[in-house]
DNA sequence: CTAGGGTTAG
């Protein structure tokens, strides 16, 4: 409810005493106003009913409060979905014929826009007589915001281009609605076209980038913010470019950053702590990401989340508890994603029971109901463990009608225990609640795959071929001396194709001497790369790790970066390579860690 | 008026 509080005293806005002489405040009103916003949504409505009476006598004296508790309401009643509170607002304010001046005008609007009641605040801009004057800015700029935010780019372009003047607010409100609804190109563009850029400038950038898979790109911008144009950046820069690095995997742009935080003394907020936290994790730094945890003292539930998140995809089951439980005492109530995280652990690890505790303590004792997310970890958690006819139970017991995720999830259980009966059933669930998802054919030419029956297999392509369904396909990254490099399942295109093709034969020779077997009942991981022949040598993870093999010096720790689950057989490869070159390899998949080192991985092959 | 951190399955 802090944001309440900042709206309902925007400096810029209260009254001077000179230009209002019957306005005596009391000693600062809008701190006692700040008492009346509630601590529980719940009871907003009345609490603003409460305000909006209380306030009957002031808003005939002055009408600048009408102001504050309409930015009050577009911050707070909005989420609610009140719509009618903010209409009797409105109403009143109509009633005491009081002057619809910029202020008041321009809150309205972006009440009514907040609101997804764009028409009205469409129609209310229209007819504000103010509109093409000089500083209306504000009254625009929260009409484009609206319409960036209904996705309706068009009017917010052509209400950019016809404004009287624009301020920084302007380009870059434009340019994040152009980010959040995909339009890289013309937020680049126009971000380029800025005569003068600010922070929010770079910012919207950079998260924008991100938001939309360029992780890279949102690096390079960041760099290049301070870099070459010497801007600075502040947290809400640094939590938006750690984030980019975390999604990618980039270990090294990643300490750059935090050495950069370090001496530029930024304050270690817990969103910063938070950010970096959670970018050690991803990028396989979990020590480096418990000493930040600890270094990082203002701790919110975010903070521990993150931290959980991190021990559990590495596999430290232990920690992930223990943290969990230490949080608690530390007196911060887990939240739905803090459960997310340990019940994440206890599936990693296998262990059945306690998920199962955790599962019920969420509603007994903090009343969070689970969401269908909490209830895919359920069934992963049986699932892995082998436990399918549980699994099955407890989804045609749960509350919330299973979807794509939750049949999903039991479709690899069934695969994982080669359990056909029961994978056809539920590839049907799957088929009906998405026809086109090619996930279900590849699951199911797998599971036919991996028991040989091969007649079935050719069926299940055909049938995806006919449906139009295509695979993702695998895409493996990994660093190089600081750089990234990108691989696609069969990758061709690379510069060095020759020398990746002969290291892979080499490394597969060798192995195969140490008793590495190629697991054949992966080999339609992608089905659509299979057609290239040679299927199980060319997935993309192997094609980053023989790369990473050729271009670093023995004793460099090699990380790859995976868009897909590491496929069974890259799995056991890597932990032969792992042995017979002595090289650490870590790989990040979709889903985990796996830390490969002398032929033993720390997922103890439990996924 | 404009920018930010953790979230399932594959």
């Amino acid at each position: 409810m802090k944001k309440a509080m900042r709206v309902l005293a925007p400096k810029s806005a209260l009254p001077s005493k000179k230009n209002n002489p019957i306005f005596s405040p009391p000693p600062k009103p809008h701190q006692s106003y700040s008492k009346i916003i509630p601590q529980n949504p719940n009871q907003a409505e009345t609490h603003f009913i409460t305000l909006i009476h209380a306030s009957k006598t002031i808003l005939q004296l002055q009408q600048i409060h009408s102001q504050l508790i309409l930015q009050a309401m577009s911050s707070n009643i909005v989420g609610l979905g009140d719509k009618w509170l903010g209409g009797m607002v409105h109403g009143g304010i109509l009633k005491m014929g009081l002057e619809f001046d910029g202020f008041v005008r321009v809150s309205l609007v972006d009440m009514y826009a907040k609101m997804e009641l764009l028409s009205l605040a469409l129609q209310l801009f229209d007819e504000s007589p103010e509109r093409n004057k000089l500083d209306s800015v504000l009254l625009w700029n929260v009409v484009i915001n609206g319409c960036c935010k209904s996705g309706i780019l068009e009017k917010a372009v052509e209400l950019f281009e016809a404004m009287p003047e624009r301020n920084f607010g302007s380009w870059n409100s434009l340019i994040n609605g152009l980010m959040r609804n995909g339009k890289v190109d013309k937020a680049v563009e126009l971000f380029e076209g800025m005569v003068e850029k600010n922070v929010v400038s770079w910012t919207t950038m950079v998260h924008g980038l991100s938001l939309n898979g360029m992780h890279e790109k949102a690096l390079e911008m960041f760099f290049n913010m301070i870099e070459e144009e010497g801007a600075r950046a502040n947290d809400l820069t640094l939590v938006s470019v750690l984030s980019a690095c975390a999604k990618t995997g980039a270990l090294e742009a990643g300490m750059k950053i935090h050495k950069y935080i370090l001496s530029n003394k930024f304050r270690f907020n817990a969103a910063v702590g938070t950010a970096l936290i959670d970018m050690y994790a991803k990028c396989g730094q979990i020590q480096s990401a418990s000493q930040v945890f600890r270094d990082t003292k203002e701790k919110d539930v975010r903070t521990w989340s993150v931290m959980i998140w991190g021990w559990a995809i590495h596999g430290s089951v232990e920690q992930a508890l223990q943290c969990f439980e230490k949080m608690k005492l530390t007196g911060i109530e887990p939240d739905e994603v803090a459960f997310l995280a340990v019940l994440t652990a206890c599936s990693h690890a296998g262990l059945v029971d306690e998920g199962l505790k955790f599962f019920d303590s969420m509603k007994l004792d903090y009343s969070i109901e689970p969401t269908m997310k909490h209830c895919a970890v359920i069934v992963d958690l049986y699932g892995r463990a082998g436990q399918l006819d549980e699994a099955l139970r407890f989804i045609q017991c749960m509350a919330l009608t299973p979807d794509f995720v939750i049949w999903g999830a039991l479709f690899s259980a069934c695969r994982a225990h080669k359990n056909i009966e029961m994978a056809k059933y539920v590839s049907e669930k799957l088929l009906q609640l998405e026809p086109k998802h090619s996930g279900s054919y590849v699951f199911m030419s797998n599971i036919y795959a991996g028991v040989g029956i091969w007649e079935e297999v050719e069926r299940v392509r055909t049938s995806m071929k006919d449906k139009g369904a295509a695979k993702d396909p695998g895409l493996s990254h990994v660093e190089v001396h600081g750089k990234l490099h990108s691989f696609v399942a069969g990758d061709q295109a690379h510069m060095h194709t020759k020398e990746i093709y002969s290291k892979l034969e080499e490394m597969t020779n060798r192995a195969r001497e140490h008793g590495y077997i190629p697991e054949t009942e992966w080999v339609l991981h992608n089905i659509e790369e299979e057609e290239k022949e040679d299927a199980l040598g060319t997935h993309s993870e192997k094609l980053a790790l023989a790369f990473g093999l050729i271009r670093t010096s023995p004793g460099v720790v090699l990380r790859i970066v995976k868009n897909l689950r590491i496929c069974g057989d890259c799995h056991s490869l890597m932990k032969h390579v792992s042995k017979l070159s002595q090289r650490e390899i870590v790989v990040r998949d979709i889903k985990r860690f796996h830390h490969f080192k002398d032929g033993i991985c720390s997922c103890q092959d439990y996924w």
